[in-house]
DNA sequence: AACAAGTGTTTTACCTGTAAATCAAATGTC
DNA sequence: GACATTTGATTTACAGGTAAAACACTTGTT
């Protein structure tokens, strides 16, 4: 759900006002029907994990939407701005792996980023002398510029749509994020194995 | 980024120990890095909401990977799922373009899964008598006892990738998410015109 | 030195999603 | 009652993404 963005991430959430049951008005949001929806088919199951997870596939589909339009106005997709942003905030050059690990992407997918990014003069490549195999990639002066021209407006943009929440609670928000995905990060292969 | 799962979802976020930075460590997660490399390069920028939106986008991806576990030994993709849920959890028969709502997918791509859905005998279609254009889509009792087998399991899957987390904080999530949720679906609309 | 095994990158084949065009049927308008 | 408009669903063309295979080169072993 890159490019033009994909849809059907939802944790078993998804809903909307569809046939008649009007807007989220004071009930919650589509989540939160979403999880009446369930409760009153299986009551015995715990919902629990639905509020959170649901809420952040839910979140994160509609953020990179919103996202998208600061981008899309520069003719970049979020997946090739991903790319030129681990060039430009790492500060050196990067290999095509580096890359792939940094974006969390395959290789195939950065090998073809990279050739169209190439074609559009935004990044360059150059052979490594010991390793004949590896290839570094940096960003070009253009696609220096690029980046550094569209990062505020991207920020701004995230604020916008930040603005909703107030301060403090921003704050708490981006605390207990912080703590699910460093568990995340930490136990996920653990709990993958 | 459902089928085999997407991935560059950072919100311009992305980075991992790649070369020679260690784990994550007592430093924050992943997104933390990132944000601080960004900051070293743009001092001047406010990296706020970096911190909230790359944090979900990223928190996203990785859910996402750890929830297709459990739908994958079920032969499903997340897409699937939702779909066989959106109408196992509304009780009643839906169209397809209900289903696309309720999915929040492109109504081509319901047409889809709709066919591989019905081939495999998990739903079935019938036409509307009075208006002839569209279809009446409802699941079989396979489908209906599919659904009904994964969603425990599924349940049980989530809560424990999220029992790293201890549970008044789980509860802060679930509730700051929800009235961010909430803002960006009432928003959102209005942001992008 | 030859050769097995490993590593970095690219190629191939395929799958799934979207947007736009198309088809089909209902509905409003004159 | 014919005709433009709207609405529901499907088809088409295409843009990415992935996994697995293929390459190219390096490194360890004997």
């Amino acid at each position: 759900m890159t490019a033009t963005d994909g849809g059907a991430n939802d944790g078993g959430a998804g809903s909307r006002a569809g046939s008649g049951d009007g807007g989220t008005g004071p009930g919650g949001d589509t989540v939160a029907a979403v999880v009446r929806q369930w409760r009153a088919v299986h009551p015995d199951l715990d919902t629990g994990p639905m509020e959170i997870i649901g809420r952040i596939n839910r979140c994160a589909a509609l953020l990179q939407q919103a996202e998208d339009a600061p981008l899309r106005r520069a003719g970049l997709s979020r997946a090739e701005f991903d790319l030129l942003g681990a060039l430009r905030r790492t500060g050196h050059e990067l290999t095509p792996g580096e890359l792939a690990r940094e974006t969390f992407s395959s290789g195939a997918a950065v090998t073809k980023r990279l050739k169209q990014l190439t074609e559009r003069g935004l990044v360059e490549r150059r052979g490594d002398t010991r390793d004949r195999r590896v290839a570094h990639v940096r960003l070009t002066d253009t696609g220096r510029d690029l980046v550094d021209g569209i990062l505020p407006e991207q920020l701004a943009y995230e604020s916008a749509v930040l603005s909703g929440v107030d301060g403090p609670r921003q704050g708490e928000l981006a605390a207990l994020l912080g703590g699910l995905l460093g568990q995340l990060e930490g136990r996920l292969d653990a709990l993958r194995a």
